[in-house]
DNA sequence: ATGAAAGCGCTAACAC
DNA sequence: GTGTTAGCGCTTTCAT
C-alpha cells in the first residue's frame, strides 16, 4: 500500500495525496476529504523513509550520552525525546561510556542515518572524533566543551552560582572545616567545580584546606575511597561537598557504615540534583543543575540551528544556572538537633 | 557525495560500489580495493534511508517501555541498545508513562519508520493498542501478556522461583509474621506476584494473614503509604516483603522516620533488583529479575522472527527465572545482631 | 565478474 | 487547484 493506491482510490494524483497529507492549503476542501477518508479507511501511513530521501531531510537528532544507567541522564533522555516527537523528530541514542570505539561507531550511525543535528552531552572531550560530523556541516550542540566554529553551539553552566550557595549555606550553619571531594579533574566539568569551590571559600574569607580537597571520580565507590582518606588525614572535616550526587551517596554508604550521622556529625551536599537524591536516607540536599532544562536547551540549539538560514560564525551560546536544593543532609554544625527546614 | 560519485572514480559501476558494499564476494579484489579506498578517501557512507527504501528493510527495532525515569528500565534499554548495534540495527525508544495517547502517537511512528519488530516492555495491557501493528504483521515480543498469535512472542517470568526463595529466607531467619505490599492489582505481573507470595507461604505451613497483605503502586510514595497502613493495623508485621524494589525503599524511608531500624526491627525485601537496590542503606535484599537478560531475550527473540522463514502459529515462549540476592536488609527476627552474611 | 537500467515511495517543479 | 513527471540514493535483476 502506498500513496499511488490512496490516489487511486480517491481518484486524484499522488501529488495531491502528497499536499493533503502535508496539510498544504491549496487542496480544496472537498478533495482533502476524499483523500483523508481513504487514509482512514486503508490504515495508510506514509513511508518516512521515501520522504527521508527525497526531501532530505531525516528528521533524526542524535543525542550522544555517556551511560543511560548514570542517573544523570533518563531524565536528560526522557525531556530530549518528548520535545523531539512533540517537533515531529526521532531521536537515536547512544551510550559510548566514554569508550572512543563507541563513539565512532556512533557517529558511523549517526551519518549513516543522515541526522540533523547531534547532542553531545558527555561532559567528555571527545571532540576529535566527531571530525566526520563537523565536515559534514552537521549542527552540534555541547556542554561547555565545543569549539567556536559555525553551527556547534554550547550549553554553558554556571557552576559558580549554585556552589556558592552551598558553601554560604554551610558557613551559615557554622561549619568551617569544609571538605570537596571533586570528579576526574580531566574533566572541565569537574575542574570548573573545583574552581567554583575553591572560589567561593575565598569569597567569604574562608581557608580552603588543600588536605580537606581530594580527587574522586563521580562515582559511588569513588566517593567511598575518597571519604576514606578524609577521614584518615589529619584534619576531621565536619561538612563536606561533593562534585557530584553519587559521590555524595558514596560518602553517606560510607558515614554509615563507619557510624558517622548525617547530618547530626557531617553534613554533606551533591551535585546534580539528580531524582536519586531524593530517594536516599536522609534526603540529599545537592546543587541542581536542572535535567530536564539542559535537555530542553540542547534540543532546541539543534531545532533552531537547523531552521537557521546562515549559520552565526561561531555558534551559538546558552547558560544553565546552577540552584541549591534544601534537603535533610545538612544541619547545624554543633550536632544540635536543629535540622535545617526540609524545602519541599 | 553519493555511489554514483564513487562509482565514477573508481572506474566502475554504481552496481559494483554496491556490491563492494555488501561485500558480495563475486566483486574482484582488484576491483574492491580501488573502490574502498576511493571510499575511504571521501568519507564517503551510504545512506540508510535509500538502502531502507530500495531494500524494503529498515534495520529498525522499536522499544516501547513505561518511563525511562523508572530505575528498572535504563539498564534494559542499555543491553538492548548494544546489542542491537551489534546486528546493525538502529533502536526507536519510547517512554509511553502508560498514558495510552503516547502508546498510540509511539505506533504510528514506529509504523512510518517501518520498524521490523517492536519490544514492548511495560508489563501493562496496552494489547489493543497494537492492533495496527499487528494487521501488518510487525513481529512483536511482550512480557507475559502477549496473546497466541503468529509472530507474537512472550518472555515468561518464573516469579515463584525467586518469591519462593525470598519467603523461605524469611522463614529461616524465624520471621512469620511476613507483610507484602503489592502493586497495582490490575497489572498481570503484580498479581503474579503476589499470588507467588501466596504460594509460597502457604507451602511452608505459613498462614499469609490478610491483613498482611497490602495493596501499593510500584512507587516509592506507595510503599511508604501501604507501610504506614500496615504500622496502622493490628498486627505488627517483623518483615515485609514487596512487589517491587521501589516499594522496598519507600518502607525503608518510612521505616526510617518512623525510628524503625532496618534490619534489626524489621526485615525488608524488595523485588527486582534494579542498581539502585545496592545503593540504598543498608543494601536491600531482592529477588532478581534480571534486566541484561530480559533484554537479550526480547531482542533475540525479535531477530529471530525476523529472519523465520515461516513464523510459529503461537508465537515462540522465553523463559526468565527470578532468584533471590542477599544483601543486608534482613536478619534474624530476634533483632541480635548476627546480620545474614553479604553474598558480594 | 561487471554493467545497464528499473524502481523502492515519496516530494516538488512545472505545466495546465 | 490539480496533474504529470523527474528524480532522491540505493539495490537488484537481467544481460553480457
Amino acid at each position: 500500500m502506498d500513496i499511488r493506491e490512496i490516489a487511486r482510490r480517491a481518484k486524484v494524483s499522488t501529488a495531491t495525496v502528497s499536499r493533503t497529507i502535508n496539510r498544504v492549503p491549496t487542496v480544496s476542501p472537498a478533495l482533502a476529504k476524499r483523500v483523508w477518508s481513504v487514509i482512514e479507511e486503508l490504515g495508510y501511513y506514509p513511508n518516512t523513509q521515501a520522504r527521508a530521501l527525497v526531501s532530505g531531510r531525516s528528521r533524526i537528532f542524535g543525542l550522544i550520552i555517556s551511560e543511560i544507567t548514570n542517573p544523570f541522564f533518563p531524565e536528560i533522555v526522557q525531556v530530549f525525546e518528548t520535545i523531539a516527537v512533540q517537533h515531529r523528530y526521532e531521536i537515536l541514542l547512544t551510550s559510548t561510556g566514554n569508550d572512543p570505539t563507541r563513539m565512532e561507531s556512533a557517529v558511523r550511525r549517526m551519518i549513516e542515518r543522515r541526522v540533523e543535528g547531534v547532542a553531545i552531552l558527555t561532559f567528555g572531550m571527545e571532540e576529535v572524533l566527531l571530525e566526520d560530523l563537523k565536515l559534514r556541516k552537521v549542527p552540534l550542540v555541547f556542554v561547555d566543551v565545543g569549539p567556536p566554529r559555525p553551527r556547534v553551539s554550547n550549553i554553558r553552566i554556571d557552576y559558580l552560582n549554585g556552589i556558592r550557595q552551598a558553601v554560604q549555606h554551610l558557613a551559615a550553619l557554622r561549619h568551617e572545616k569544609i571538605a570537596f571531594i571533586t570528579g576526574p579533574l580531566r574533566l572541565k566539568s569537574a575542574m570548573a567545580r573545583k574552581q567554583a569551590f575553591l572560589r567561593s571559600m575565598q569569597e567569604i574569607g574562608l581557608e580552603a584546606d588543600p588536605r580537606l580537597v581530594v580527587e574522586g571520580d563521580h562515582t559511588m565507590e569513588g566517593g567511598m575511597t575518597a571519604f576514606t582518606r578524609l577521614l584518615a588525614g589529619p584534619i576531621r572535616p565536619t561538612a563536606v561537598l561533593c562534585s557530584n550526587d553519587m559521590t555524595a551517596i558514596g560518602v553517606m554508604r560510607e558515614s554509615h557504615d563507619a557510624g558517622i550521622s548525617i547530618p547530626r556529625d557531617l553534613s554533606v551536599i551533591g551535585f546534580d540534583d539528580i531524582r536519586l537524591a531524593q530517594f536516599v536516607i536522609p534526603p540529599l540536599t545537592s546543587v541542581q543543575m536542572s535535567q530536564p532544562e539542559l535537555a530542553r536547551l540542547a534540543f532546541n540549539a539543534l531545532l533552531a540551528e537547523v531552521e537557521r538560514e546562515v549559520p552565526a560564525p561561531n555558534g551559538t551560546d546558552y547558560l544553565l544556572k546552577t540552584n541549591l536544593v534544601l534537603r535533610e543532609s545538612t544541619a547545624l554544625i554543633s550536632g544540635a538537633s536543629t535540622l535545617v527546614e526540609k524545602q519541599r
